[in-house]
DNA sequence: ATAGGGTTAG
């Protein structure tokens, strides 16, 4: 155009700077605007405008504050170009400041700042500038709305969401698939699922983004089941996820021990390989053969990884830890060092909980020790909690106590109670009485303590001790967090709760039940009714414990698989004596290996013995 | 005819 000798006018420069920001190239912007010079055209308000906004977005924010001042009729257009740029270049006070200067702020101009300290992740803020709006009666829009719900779901407010769902629909908007899917996320951040998924339920034309926040809801919300119902319906709509919609699926198989789903997955990720470039899939994968058990499947993930980060290093790590090798998660921890990378808090988390499933004392106080002063992690709770556990299980209560004492935020219920098991193991009623005490006023409502020392007194033999603490629980109508059982047979998740009986096939459960008692009996195993807490007759305990969800999980698995496929069981509690022992049997009995992940770790059972050594 | 603002995961 220039070189015809045709003269560009003032509706030329915006497009032109528009394309600017576009190839962001270096000095092109600036020999724009030296055209404008030439041509005169720096007065007209449109070319103006656009001169500030392609220096902000270069980041140029002195030309672009210059460009700003050398207007003469400041108005709110360009008052929120040069807002954005300093948004955009992290200077808040500056972009704040400039705001509260616009005499004329229009929805756009709010819009600039609430979604700016919105996406920074200052949250509270941006809610406090749409609360300012609304006084100052400006009408939201659509863009403010999207923002303001992002915010709501970050932090929680279900008040201010609330508000704008019913703004959204007196507005006539309720189709908008943009403010649905944000009123989605919104609504499952704040834990409300029941109204995220009806939501998600009416919409007619769903799109990814619907799926994955539907998905992420219930996964963050530890509904993992109902995230792979969701996931399962995704694929019955030929909808093509991605990885963020895998970063969802992975971590509920992981937790469910849906081991043929996550494979599928990892399938499915290698077919496509160029669409699914975040490393992060790979710790998820790592973290998921883990958490299913396949110890040697997330190895050959993890050696696979082209570039590994941080990340995979630690999944890998706490993976060992989980299963109990703790020879070989210190070996890659050293490995690790070698490399050049360097630990972080979650590392040592692994490290100190290897340490303390094998009860290597001297080395997990090495570590411990290590970590404070040559990697310069202040300890946190879970690491104090890691430290107690080893010392406590290692009949150290002097050490153990020092070690509380010494700290300089308060013990969490989590590292009395662990301190509690290791009184019971070593029999200590005297400490574990005051522990006790400590774990009660810290956590009134939780019954795993109470059942504790009702344990050790019973072990004392103080039968009145006893009596007292199950009327305590019975008075306050204390219930013990259900026992629940998860096994996948065919890429189906089934999950059993104690004395189940919602199961289709129920009846054929419940017939192998007995056939498993029968043979149990045989081989000379004893019900351990010790941890029953009932006050009901040893009969019923009997029945109660041989009716554990494990054993449920057991019985379906034995029925519904080939004779000597490997069952892997999936419990949300700690594995009780009984079912231990039991489990122990029955790997030998029917020829099974067994492999199951309790709420710490893994149990390998396989020919009458357990991998834990029975320590655990 | 031309200028400023936008959702999902980690």
């Amino acid at each position: 155009m220039l070189w015809n000798g045709i003269q560009p006018n003032s509706y030329t420069f915006p497009f032109v700077f528009k394309c600017c920001g576009k190839i962001g190239g270096g000095g092109i912007g600036r020999q724009v605007h030296g055209h404008v010079m030439k041509f005169g055209l720096q007065d007209d308000v449109f070319v103006h405008t656009s001169i500030i906004h392609m220096y902000a977005k270069k980041g140029d924010l002195d030309s672009a504050r210059l460009a700003f001042d050398k207007r003469g009729s400041r108005d709110a257009v360009s008052f929120t170009a040069l807002i954005n740029g300093y948004v955009s270049g992290g200077r808040f006070d500056d972009a704040r400041k400039l705001f509260d200067e616009i005499p004329d702020k229009d929805v756009v101009s709010w819009n600039a700042i609430i979604s700016g300290f919105s996406q920074m992740g200052r949250f509270d803020e941006a809610l406090g500038l749409f609360e300012e709006m609304r006084e100052e009666g400006v009408s939201p829009d659509v863009s403010t709305l999207l923002s303001v719900l992002s915010a709501c779901a970050h932090v929680g407010a279900l008040d201010v969401g609330n508000w704008a769902r019913s703004w959204i629909e007196e507005c006539g908007l309720g189709s908008n698939l943009r403010l649905t899917n944000a009123l989605i996320d919104m609504y499952a951040k704040c834990g409300d699922l029941i109204t995220a998924r009806m939501l998600f339920d009416g919409i007619d034309e769903k799109d990814l983004i619907s799926w994955n926040v539907m998905i992420g809801g219930y996964t963050h919300t530890s509904k993992f089941k109902e995230a792979l119902d969701v996931f399962r319906l995704m694929q019955m709509e030929n909808v093509k996820p991605n990885d963020v919609t895998f970063l969802s699926v992975l971590p509920a198989c992981a937790h469910l021990g849906a081991l043929a789903l996550g494979k599928w997955i990892h399938v499915y990720i290698d077919k496509h390989r160029d669409s699914f470039t975040n490393p992060a899939l790979w710790t998820s994968l790592i973290s998921l053969y883990a958490k299913c058990g396949n110890i040697a499947a997330a190895k050959q993930v993890f050696n696979e990884i082209d570039s590994v980060t941080l990340g995979s290093w630690n999944v890998m790590i706490s993976g060992l830890a989980m299963h109990g090798d703790a020879k070989e998660a210190l070996a890659l921890f050293s490995e690790m060092i070698d490399k050049g990378f360097t630990p972080d808090g979650i590392t040592f988390i692994s490290i100190l909980s290897a340490c303390s499933h094998a009860g290597l004392v001297d080395l997990g106080r090495q570590w411990f020790n290590s970590m404070v002063q040559e990697y310069n992690i202040a300890p946190k709770l879970q690491h104090y909690g890691c430290m107690i556990d080893l010392l406590g299980r290692a009949g150290l209560f002097d050490e153990a106590m020092a070690l509380i004492e010494s700290m300089d935020m308060e013990p969490d219920g989590a590292i009395w109670g662990s301190l509690l098991g290791a009184c019971r193991i070593h029999g200590n009623l005297e400490l574990g009485k005051s522990v006790a005490d400590k774990l009660f006023k810290l956590e009134p409502n939780n019954p795993g303590g109470y059942v504790l020392l009702s344990n050790m007194y019973a072990q004392d033999g103080q039968w009145d001790e006893v009596a007292r603490i199950r009327t305590m629980l019975n008075d306050m109508g204390m219930k013990k967090l259900p026992g629940c059982t998860s096994i996948e047979v065919d890429s189906v998740v089934h999950e059993f709760l104690v004395s189940d009986k919602t199961h289709p096939q129920s009846e054929d459960i419940y017939k192998m039940l007995d056939e498993m008692s029968r043979l149990l009996e045989k081989a000379g195993h004893v019900p351990d009714t010790s941890e029953v807490f009932y006050d009901i007759e040893e009969k019923w305990k009997e029945g109660v414990v041989s009716q554990h969800s494990e054993m449920l999980a057991i019985s379906y698995g034995l029925i519904s698989t080939k004779p000597g496929t490997t069952l892997r069981i999936v419990k949300n509690l700690r594995v009780c004596n009984n079912c231990h022992t039991a489990t122990r049997l029955i790997s030998s009995i029917f020829k099974r290996e067994i492999i199951a992940r309790d709420r710490n770790r893994f149990h390998h059972f396989k020919d009458g013995s357990c991998s834990c050594m029975d320590y655990w």
